[in-house]
DNA sequence: GGTCATTTTCCTGCTT
DNA sequence: AAAGCAGGAAAATGAC
């Protein structure tokens, strides 16, 4: 059997089986410095040309809500396979190919989002503190209420160095004075090299560096925690617990996270049932003009939806629960039954496939 | 900080 | 029997 994941689809050719993926949220028991796989990350938190195709399917699909696009217009069968390096080659044109009616306003939107990224390269060459808590980048547009054009956010306060993540392989960027940046293959970054810093890099005390206590000795700190946690503890019998009905209260210590926008489940949904790469492989149309699909693959596409997320414990039983939370609000009407189906209501919007299933598109 | 919408988590009971 | 469905309950989370 073909394996319907390949396709050439870099994110999905991993083994997607694999539940050691590593999130912020995994176990930081048995944690060293390991790093997360690059793949791993959403576009907006890596540099344009190291996007795959899942990112740039992704970043289309932001522009195109963002925008408020009317109709989904993408051409997939021309998007397929494209990465971050082909769009960094395209003029307006290109895009158009992508998407005739927004290619024009989808170009802008890059190129604002990609100016952003410049300047933020900038800053790093400059020496000024940059530093979020996970994440390089985020989201960098706001919309002019005067011209409908998305315009790059100026933040001219970005607050200097505040660490409190405890996921001891999240990146840390710093002032630059004391430290380097490397690259994963240990490679030093230079601020006029080709190479953007990266979420990959760690960052690197040299050793005739004062050492101040910040950052690292935290880090430090965290690692040591963790390895004493680990060593020390010995199993102790737990009391039999019977729960009582409803979410149980989240430990102290993973309360307060701050989480990024990460869309809404049925747009979610929607965007796989648009994108050759996951439809019809892990869901398909079953009749497209009454908006109705399948899932073909329930705990995958649950997988997705707590990769997104950031959340390793989703699966399809929870997905599926909100699922049918949509039906009081008719966004998906319940279609009985019939196993793992479900259908757009009225209250959806953009759902309908100018290709269900893209016959033409299967890989030889 | 309060409110609201949207999940997420867990559950019982039911159906396929 | 297992998987999936329906929907209640309550907590988490982000947006406003």
């Amino acid at each position: 059997m073909p394996s319907e994941l390949s396709h050439g689809h870099p994110r999905f050719s991993q083994d997607m089986s694999n539940s050691s993926v590593s999130t912020p949220s995994a176990s930081l028991k048995n944690l060293e410095w390991q790093q997360r796989n690059p793949e791993d990350e959403e576009y907006h938190n890596k540099q344009i040309c190291k996007w795959t195709y899942q990112d740039v399917v992704d970043f289309m699909f932001t522009a195109w809500d963002d925008l408020k696009c009317e109709n989904l217009d993408i051409n997939f069968a021309e998007l397929s396979g494209s990465t971050g390096l082909n769009l960094l080659q395209l003029d307006e044109n290109g895009f158009k190919q992508f998407s005739k009616g927004y290619g024009d306003r989808i170009y802008r939107y890059f190129l604002d989002y990609r100016a952003k990224e410049e300047r933020r390269q900038s800053q790093v060459e400059s020496h000024q503190p940059y530093f979020t808590n996970n994440h390089l980048y985020s989201t960098p547009y706001e919309m002019n209420g005067d011209d409908n054009n998305y315009h790059p956010r100026v933040t001219s306060k970005q607050s200097p160095i505040v660490c409190e993540t405890a996921a001891p392989y999240e990146v840390r960027y710093e002032r630059l004075d004391h430290r380097e940046l490397r690259f994963e293959d240990g490679s030093r970054y230079m601020p006029s090299s080709l190479n953007y810093p990266t979420a990959a890099m760690k960052t690197y005390i040299p050793s005739n560096a004062h050492s101040s206590p910040g950052v690292h000795s935290r880090v430090a700190e965290n690692i040591s925690d963790i390895e004493h946690s680990n060593n020390e503890e010995e199993p102790r019998p737990e009391p039999p617990k019977k729960r009582g009905p409803g979410r149980p209260r989240k430990p102290e210590n993973e309360l307060k996270k701050k989480k990024k926008k990460t869309g809404r489940l049925w747009e979610f949904i929607r965007n796989l049932l648009l994108d050759p790469a996951t439809c019809p492989s892990l869901v398909r149309w079953e009749n497209p003009e009454e908006g109705m699909f399948r899932f073909v693959q329930a705990e995958k596409v649950a997988q997705k939806w707590g990769d997104r997320k950031q959340n390793k414990d989703m699966n399809y039983e929870k997905l599926s629960r909100a699922m049918r939370y949509y039906y009081k609000t008719e966004i998906f009407e319940a279609v009985l039954g019939r196993r793992l189906v479900y259908k757009f209501g009225k209250n959806a919007k953009n759902w309908r496939p100018s290709n269900p299933n893209f016959p033409d598109h299967q890989t030889p």
